[in-house]
DNA sequence: TTTATATATATACAAACCTTTATATATTAA
DNA sequence: TTAATATATAAAGGTTTGTATATATATAAA
């Protein structure tokens, strides 16, 4: 069995990846989980300014993470794909069963 | 239902997530699931220098994500956790839903 | 058309990352 | 002990990220 992620792909996936690797971000798309949220909910939720916000949403939004609608002043954020879904519900089980103490994580401390 | 992923979880999760963001790494660690491999083995499969597989090698493993065993001069590298393996085995499920058109990545360019 | 609100963008700087080149270490064989 | 092989580490550079501050834009209301 041989390589099966094309280099494209590894690409692709790397940047999403990437950009989900950051404690924010990944807060802010797990919020997301539960429905689509206005910039002023995801900013008070994850108690952050204001344009950072902003600006980890444009990230996201940039690489296909999330998406985003206006409606009259207020933009609604919403996850954009079933990939993200995947890899989310991967990453919340994964907690589950670390805290259950089914799994350790084992991270080398610095 | 309200955020389910504590804080440190955030923390250890995304810089675990932030290193499988890179090409090369997440074809490193996608080698690996044949089994453990050798750095040589590695290097001559991603085809770079020696010294920045290493460097690679040796991130992953300050993050958990892999571990290395030494036998004579040669150290074997495999993959650390059942974490790694399950973001893995979800990634590469998504890659294939992408090849068959099922899903589509739909990532902006710029 | 002015004002208020919600959100986005620009700039700047520090910190982190990626790569290269060079050198060091550990193990085995001679 | 010396040489050869496999791997690790260090130093340096260029590039990218992360955050803060400041400012701009878009929409709605007055």
């Amino acid at each position: 069995m041989e390589g099966n992620l094309s280099v494209q792909f590894l690409q692709s996936a790397s940047r999403v990846i990437k950009a989900l690797g950051h404690p924010t971000r990944l807060e802010i798309v797990e919020y997301l989980q539960t429905g689509e949220k206005s910039v002023s909910e995801i900013q008070e939720r994850i108690d952050r300014i204001q344009p950072i916000t902003s600006q980890h949403l444009s990230l996201m939004k940039e690489r296909g993470i999330v998406k985003s609608r206006r409606k009259g002043t207020t933009i609604y954020y919403s996850i954009a794909s079933e990939f993200i879904n995947k890899i989310l519900g991967c990453v919340s089980e994964c907690q589950q069963k670390i805290q259950s103490g089914e799994w350790n994580m084992e991270l080398a401390q610095d």
